[in-house]
DNA sequence: TAGTGGTCTAGACCACTTG
DNA sequence: AAGTGGTCTAGACCACTAC
């Protein structure tokens, strides 16, 4: 009942059901920043009143939600709005030294930054028209100080401006959280592509390998909340250093 | 109400809510073979009626074994046992050729298979007793006239017998579906690794490949619906064919 | 038309967390 | 003790699939 409106194509799970239609309208919700992340949200019987449906269906939205990853669940506290990836989650390709170096967040090296016409590809991944700026970044990982990955990272211009003003020495060692205090970007889902090649000359001595050394290729584009890419990333590593686990079902 | 007999160690949801209890009996119904992979389980109604509770509840236990990937449900047919995996899933890891050879089941050339005395590990990973047999596979695999893929591939022996005494020639091309028919096994998961290294001179030969040449080598666990491991294999293949993608949160 | 799963209601009580 | 999510009930009606 109550025809509340829920104008959306916010392309969440909205079929026609109910709760899908409040599933969405939970979503806008999060992404237009009402809800920051970290914040709970209101109880679902306050929920349900304000809605007008029963208990069951705004827990049925709500676990949409949680399956979506936007959403967590916490017996006798409430429901939270995730906070966005880490970035630190790149290490799960690599394996460098002892156990505890799986953990540890590689210190980051920013070799230049700097503002660059995008090309039509990086253009339309960021939904930007055609010529747009973008940020260069290129940067180099250090681990128990020996080099250890290089990164090639694209940022789309008007979004991320505020990266440019502030000094490189205060950016610290994770893009993410950067993002997000001084950006108010989420980072909140990432797809990895993996292949194989060997090192250029250049890339080889930056990371301290033989010229045409194996190197493994992680290409990565991150998602905001609103489900737009703001992140274009090429990492190169160690092959020999390489190893992923992926479950099957 | 209804003391049902739930004795149940299955290790799967069973937490000590209702609906864990029952998701718990209805694995064990389908690890035992009363329901087999394929099969349409008994109507929502008549599992409530069964166990003398709410639809409600009955739904929610099914929700669990929909989330493990034992059933599936679809609407106005029924809730089904999901048949295993087909095994061509490896494929996933290499894009050999053309678009179409995504889906191409390469062809498989047994090139050797005996009883061996298992190792310490591998007797351990199928929960044998330690100097346990088990079945040694050695596999190459073709795409369009050209060798591929080099596995090696381990099976607990008490378990496949039948696949010793069937001629390979009339193995097929996939082991999967051969383990269900021949040993009424069903792979349900398979927990993939993956590392780079190059290939030694006898593997090159037989991938047609320079000796030395850098390779992917995918590391399988494949485990049937009791969660037992069930094969071990090891699959090597051109490292310049790597390609996978991985979807993070 | 009959049977299936999908959605939804309006309650109840329990388990956990916090002040 | 108050507030939160977690479990469970006993119904209702809808949407899809078969025959």
């Amino acid at each position: 009942m109550r025809d509340n409106d829920l104008s959306l194509k916010t392309a969440a799970t909205a079929g026609v059901s109910r709760y899908g239609q409040i599933a969405a309208e939970l979503q806008a919700r999060i992404v237009s920043g009402d809800w920051p992340p970290g914040e709970a949200i209101p109880a679902e019987g306050v929920l349900a009143k304000e809605f007008g449906i029963a208990l069951g269906t705004i827990r049925q939205a709500i676990a949409v939600l949680v399956q979506h990853g936007l959403l967590e669940r916490v017996q006798g506290k409430g429901t939270f709005v995730r906070k966005g990836l880490t970035g630190g989650s790149l290490m799960r390709f690599f394996r460098f030294g002892g156990a505890d170096a799986v953990t540890a967040v590689p210190r980051s090296e920013i070799l230049s930054c700097r503002s660059v016409r995008l090309d039509k590809a990086m253009a339309e991944r960021f939904e930007l028209p055609s010529g747009a700026r973008g940020l260069a970044i290129s940067r180099r990982r250090w681990l128990e100080d020996k080099p250890r990955l290089l990164e090639s990272i694209w940022l789309p211009l008007p979004r991320c401006e505020a990266l440019q003003q502030l000094p490189v020495a205060q950016w610290g060692d994770l893009l993410y959280p950067l993002l997000g205090s001084q950006c108010g970007i989420t980072v909140h889902r990432a797809v990895d592509e993996v292949t194989f090649r060997t090192l250029a000359a250049d890339e080889a001595s930056l990371l301290e390998l033989p010229d045409a050394h194996p190197c493994a290729v992680v290409t990565r584009r991150a998602f905001d909340l609103r489900g737009t890419c703001i992140e274009y990333r090429l990492t190169r590593g160690d092959a020999y250093a390489f190893r992923y686990t992926a479950d099957i079902r």
